[in-house]
Formats: C-alpha cells, sequence, structure tokens
DNA sequence: ATGCTAACGGAGCGATTCGCTCCGCTTCAA
DNA sequence: TTGAAGCGGAGCGAATCGCTCCGTTAGCAT
C-alpha cells in the first residue's frame, strides 16, 4: 500500500499521443470539415489507429472532447482580458487570444455531434466573461456602441477560420505558414481598429440575435429540406 | 439558312438546371469542401445526375466553370468600383461586391483542381483592376498607406468564407439566413472601418508577399509531407 | 535475464459512398 | 405523330468509411 504509483510502462508515450492527436484532429477538421476520416487524424498524428480509440471510444467522442478544449481556452482569454486593467487592451487581448487558438475550425462539426452537459456548462461560463469584457469595455467608451456581444463573436469566429491556413497545414507548406499567420495577425489589426468608438457611421442593419449562435448545434434532424 | 434557331425541344429547361447546378455547386462545395460529390450537388440541384454529366464532363470541369464565374464576378466588381467617382466609395463597393458573391467558398478546392489557361488569364486581368482601384484609394488619401492589395485580398477572403452561412444553407435554415447575412454585413463594415486611413498604429509585421495568393493553386503533387 | 502487462500499429471487416455510365422516359417543335 | 434533345436515377467497380481485433513492442519488477 506504500507505493501506488508504480505502474506505468509506456504512460509518457501515451500522453505524448494524445496531444498529437488533439492536434492533428484540429487540424484535419480545419482541412475536411465534418468529412474528417479517423484514418487521417491517426496519420497526421503519427499515431496508431487503435491508440485513438483505445482513449476515445468513438468518434463523436473525440469531437465533443475538443469541443470542450476549445471552451477551456475561450473561458481562460475571457479571464486572462478580464485581468487587465485597462478595458480595451483586454477585450483585444481577449479577441486576439480566441482567435489564435486555432478552434474556429471546429465551427463546421456543430450540429454533427451531440451536445455533453458539460460543453453547455462550459459554453456559458464562457459567455459571461465575455460579456462583462465586451459591456467594460463599451461603458469604458473604447468600443464603438452599436457592436454587441454576438456581432463580437461572429467576428472573431469569421477571423479565426482561415481557409488559406487550413490549406497550407494540409498541404505541409510549412514555410509559408508564418507569413500566413501574420498576413491574418495584420487583418485582425484592422478589425479591431474598426472595433474602436470612432466610428463613421452606424452599423447597417438590426444586431443579430443570440439564436444564430445557438441554433447551428442542434442536430440536423430532419431540417434537412433538401431531402424533402 | 434563313431559321438558324428552329430547335430547342427543352432549352429553357436546360437552362434553369444549368444555373440552379452552378448555384448548388457553389453551396455544397461551402458545406463539404473538397470533398464535396456530385450526387450532392445535383440534388440540392433538384436535377438528376445524368444532366449534370451532359453538361459538364467531369467534375473538374464543373469546378473550373465554378472559378472561371467568379474570377468574372472579382473583375466585374473591380470595374464596376472604378466607375464611381469616389476613389473610397469605389472600394468599397469592390469589397462589398467580392464578398457578397459567395465565391469565397471555393477556397477549398484550390490545389485540387487544375488551373486552366482561361483561369490563369481572367485572373490576371482582376488583380490588375483591384491593384488599379487600391492604388487610387490610397492615392487619395481614403485607404491608409499600410494596406497592400495582398492584404486586402486576403481580408475579402476571410470575410467571404462563413461556416455560419454555409452551414445554415446546409441545413436549409432559410429562416436564419437574412439575419446571418445581415450580421456578416454589419461585420464587413466593422472591417471597412479599419480599412480608412485614421489608422491609430501601424500594421504588425511585413507585408505579405504574392505568393500566398499563387502558391496555394499548386497541386498537391508529393508537398504533403504527412504522406511521407 | 525474464516475465508481465499496458500501450502500440495497422490489416481487414462489412457498410457506405465515390465518380461516372447507361438507358428508358418525357417534353416539345415541326 | 414523330423524332430528337433533354431528363432522372439505378447501378457499376473502386474507394473510403468507422471500428474491431490481434500480434508486436517497450518499460517495469523480480
Amino acid at each position: 500500500m506504500a507505493k501506488d504509483t508504480r505502474r506505468a510502462p509506456r504512460q509518457a508515450e501515451a500522453e505524448r499521443n494524445d496531444r498529437a492527436l488533439l492536434e492533428a484532429a484540429r487540424e484535419v477538421i480545419g482541412a475536411d470539415g465534418e468529412h474528417a476520416s479517423v484514418a487521417a487524424i491517426a496519420k497526421r498524428a503519427g499515431v496508431g489507429i487503435g491508440s485513438l480509440y483505445r482513449r476515445y471510444r468513438t468518434k463523436e467522442e473525440l469531437f465533443q472532447r475538443l469541443s470542450v478544449i476549445a471552451l477551456d481556452g475561450y473561458h481562460r482569454a475571457a479571464t486572462e482580458g478580464l485581468a487587465i486593467d485597462d478595458p480595451w487592451e483586454g477585450l483585444v487581448h481577449y479577441v486576439t487570444a480566441a482567435i489564435g487558438l486555432g478552434a474556429g475550425s471546429l465551427g463546421p462539426i456543430a450540429g454533427t455531434i451531440t451536445v455533453t452537459d458539460e460543453m453547455a456548462d462550459k459554453n456559458e461560463r464562457a459567455d459571461d466573461a465575455v460579456a462583462t469584457l465586451v459591456e467594460r469595455a463599451r461603458a469604458a467608451g473604447a468600443l464603438r456602441a452599436d457592436v454587441t456581444q454576438v456581432d463580437l463573436d461572429l467576428l472573431i469566429e469569421q477571423l479565426a477560420t482561415s481557409p488559406l491556413l487550413d490549406q497550407l497545414r494540409k498541404q505541409g507548406r510549412t514555410d509559408l505558414l508564418d507569413v500566413a499567420w501574420n498576413a491574418r495577425t495584420r487583418i485582425t489589426a484592422i478589425a479591431l481598429d474598426g472595433l474602436r468608438a470612432t466610428a463613421s457611421q452606424p452599423l447597417p442593419g438590426h444586431p443579430p440575435g443570440r439564436e444564430l449562435l445557438t441554433e447551428r448545434w442542434t442536430p440536423a434532424d430532419e431540417v434537412d429540406d433538401v431531402r424533402r
């Protein structure tokens, strides 16, 4: 009963493989969307299919794990942003960190996996933190008044999803990845400048409602009018 | 020899089908990327597979046609922009029109089809027109000085690709399409505000080179380091 | 050295989906 | 009424899918 941590033949390798799997899954999903195959993920991770299925009982379980990790990332980014004194700098931190997570590629799998309680819970916590961040920045007069939280969420998704980066990764053009990454940073900077309170004209149309973000996670039951 | 347009049993239906096919192909590619299947395209268009293959000898030929149409659209948008007297308004017209084309979804098929001479030619023409448009806006002091044409191209691609819109279309959620479309218009407006000359700080890093836009079209020959 | 065992990689299963062909049916001008 | 242009989709062989199953390998204790 003295030694309880005595068995671990190849445990270090297992952890490395798990990390590789999660990263590979993100990349392959970015490249192939919901069609991402477990074979492609395993190959990209340099890991056997068997090892993948020892850790995750099904493909869906792996995808759910990815979602949870992404939601954790968003929550952490928002918390870090709140820890910054200057409201505008805090918001900028969140936006850039959220985009840098590389989780934007997960969008396409929304609606193809069932939402676990853990996912719903973490999503709510992250949302709350972001709401505080946004309100603080707006109250300080740093963020233009007509931008809602949903606007910001959609802007982040728009910038976080990069077909160019996904394709370069898929083609293994690691030589161009740095340049492409920097290019997106520039675009992000442009968008952030547009978020400042110095707006020339009010945003067009009505502010989008939350349903835009939530309804996409409802599985494609019989909604598919194409098959009707 | 007098009457040369006398035979056309179901020609009207054929034209309608062709338009439906092209639109459906854009949508399905947006949803499924390079994995888009001809069956899905035909079904979405409400057309038989046979009709698709009577017009396009192969799937690649259909995709090439889509690319040509997209390039025509970019060129037209740029030309229209140049026809507008105010340099800034002209640029705004091009950006919004280019995003609205719905051709951003085509990005994922870059590198999976061979580039025809027609495509290369039209691409060059469109590029030239955009270059003029950008230089004019910058010379007028409307566009911030540190934004290059490549920056603008990438910004347009970033905004033109919308996982949310693609997914809603795929799920047949036509009820939310208008809201989502308006939401992206708002985001576009934010980005355009960021492009104005009133920049607070210079853009980070170095301006990206053209190769970011061109090299992605080189087929994934043996570049794929994943399979090595 | 020699077990013991947890973790490994991947061949291969049945099922599905792929691009595409082929053909009987439908529509319309003459 | 007829002929031909256009139609939809069943079905072909090939490829790919998610997943199981099993012989092999690597590190611990003896």
